[in-house]
DNA sequence: ACCTCCAATGTAACGGATTACATGCTTGAT
DNA sequence: ATCAAGCATGTAATCCGTTACATTGGAGGT
């Protein structure tokens, strides 16, 4: 592989030179410029970043850490985050950290060793107590699920305002025994909407049944096996609202194989508004969120603080919207 | 951020030894390894891996090219690449293609730039000719989809046979009258699939028909369309053989949707299966492959790659399986 | 006491680019 | 003709580790 030496050599020019030409510096003379382009494209030249990277200390790399890539939930916000990331000149890369805190600190350490410029976590297993020692030396962001206390922006959609939209659109259609999937998780999110839930049947006069909620891990098996508990009961819930669509599409057939009609005998909301909630039938009650906003919202933040234009951390909520559909009303 | 150097000053040695010590070289002592070890804690240090990148031109890092990460068919297969990669000391990036010849380009030059050591592509969009010329110099592997001809190691199932046994199956249950929802795209494995389907039948005794076949883009709505297109006719098939279990669960909506009974008025395979194939009603027949396999195995060649072990371009196939389901045989 | 040898450690070159500063040359003003 | 200014280019320091080679000091042999 050619070095800058064998182009400066080649050309007959030193290698500050050949680097002005690559930085497309304007003090280089029309013809020197024409020399070193035919050196480089003689030689085949690549630059080798690696020595750039450790001279200006930046990579233009920026890390995008996903508990799991399974979950097509993030797909849009992770076109949000390149579109923005490409524009600016920076490289994506993703990261499956399966949730496991090990692996995430295998890929925090590339931020921590200057491999990376910055990351945008979809979730993490840290404690708000690391996440802010790592924020105050690292550029990075929290984007959907964050820790409350961490001195590291986020941006989110209110969970607790979705929740109570989604249950108040159920009690407005008349059911008052509203179950719901809840996620076995401490996500923020879990709990605020847990909160919301409960908050829309307060403001409604329902009282408040423990028994209504069930866990899950937000996957299909789980929102079918809780749907199917909900469904042995005596007096068993008219509506379901679950926090994942897949486990609203679980529960969905839970139902269904139980000779159930949807929505007539047992309402269904989700959340998240993935794709395949238009591809069950009936389809899916659901909240969507704004998600390549939110991924376009979340590297423009991490730009920001990379240029050292945040002083504090920034917390940013974005819209959601309560869709509805067959799967709570004809 | 502290440097070597200011590690070395602080254990009162010299850089060299710091360097010893972080790279668990024999020759230290053990006290002065302890007295680095505590410089180290003190000044809550750091390697740079810049420095150490430049100077061993290697980052550790391999680059996965995905077409896109919404198809839940490659999460095994990431899955398999990482526990191989991680065992080995390699850090796993994912780089979302979009199928975009530039794109790809891009990150294909952090790998000419020397800043990850090898790539996997799960498909590309370069031709063969291209291919062959960055394989000659960077570590490179496909995965699944790959160029007839590019001198460049791939591990995949055999396609062909995949598509002659799913059809055989289906001329085993009496179908005569099979339509393929088929690829737009140019991957080898629609040409060989389609390649399958057509010996399937002939050796079936069965005469080819063009009009059976349709053309879609793996996507649930392709499989609707073409679907819809199908019952449309005089003489519709009995039969679906989908590329994709997407496209087949689109077209399962599409025949439900007509009021058609699957697998009785209409007999569907898809391909891949996907976890969605055993979510929807009826559950749905279709190819298997030993994803989390192939990852492993791409990831193991790549390393014998890197390690100068390859002399050939290898070419692996791994075994199918057709998993018999409800959608064609009760 | 002297020499050899080896383990432990230090010194400095090196990897490939960027860039502050130095230098030389041209140009225009006087 | 002389000089200042300014542009184009070159020189060399620098980024931060790694590692070949040099050096030191102590143990063991005679």
């Amino acid at each position: 592989m050619a070095t800058i030496q064998d182009v400066a050599k080649r050309a007959g020019v030193s290698v500050a030179t050949v680097s002005r030409v690559l930085n497309h510096s304007l003090s280089v003379r029309e013809d020197t410029r024409k020399k070193v382009q035919v050196a480089i494209k003689d030689l085949n030249y690549q630059p080798n970043l690696l020595g750039r990277n450790l001279r200006r200390s930046e990579t233009k790399m920026i890390l995008v850490l996903l508990p799991t890539i399974s979950n097509t939930f993030y797909v849009k916000i992770v076109k949000g985050i390149e579109e923005v990331g490409l524009r600016n000149g920076y490289n994506i890369m993703l990261c499956d950290t399966d949730s496991d805190k090990q692996r995430e600190e295998v890929y925090l350490d590339l931020l921590k060793n200057k491999l990376i410029d910055g990351a945008i976590f979809m979730a993490t297993e840290l404690s708000k107590e690391e996440l802010s020692e790592i924020g105050r030396y690292f550029p990075m962001i929290q984007c959907c699920e964050y820790k409350e206390g961490a001195e590291v922006s986020y941006i989110s959609i209110d969970n607790f305002a979705a929740a109570y939209k989604a249950v108040q659109h159920l009690i407005e259609l008349g059911h008052q025994r509203i179950g719901m999937i809840s996620g076995t998780n401490h996500c923020i999110s879990t709990f605020q909407r847990e909160a919301g839930y409960k908050k829309a049947l307060e403001d409604a006069g329902i009282a408040f049944d423990d028994a209504l909620i069930l866990k899950g891990e937000y996957g299909f098996k789980s929102g079918f096996r809780a749907a199917k508990q909900f469904l042995h009961r005596d007096k068993r819930p008219t509506a379901i609202f679950a926090m994942s669509d897949m486990m609203a599409i679980g529960a969905m057939k839970a139902i269904k194989e139980r000779g159930l009609q949807i929505p007539d005998d047992m309402a269904v909301v989700g959340f998240d508004n993935i794709r395949f909630s238009t591809m069950v039938e009936p389809q899916l009650t659901t909240i969507s969120q704004p998600q390549y906003d939110i991924g376009c919202i979340a590297m423009d933040l991490l730009l920001k603080q990379m240029k050292g234009e945040l002083k504090e951390p920034q917390h940013i909520f974005v819209e959601h919207e309560l869709i509805i559909r067959k799967s709570t009303f004809k």
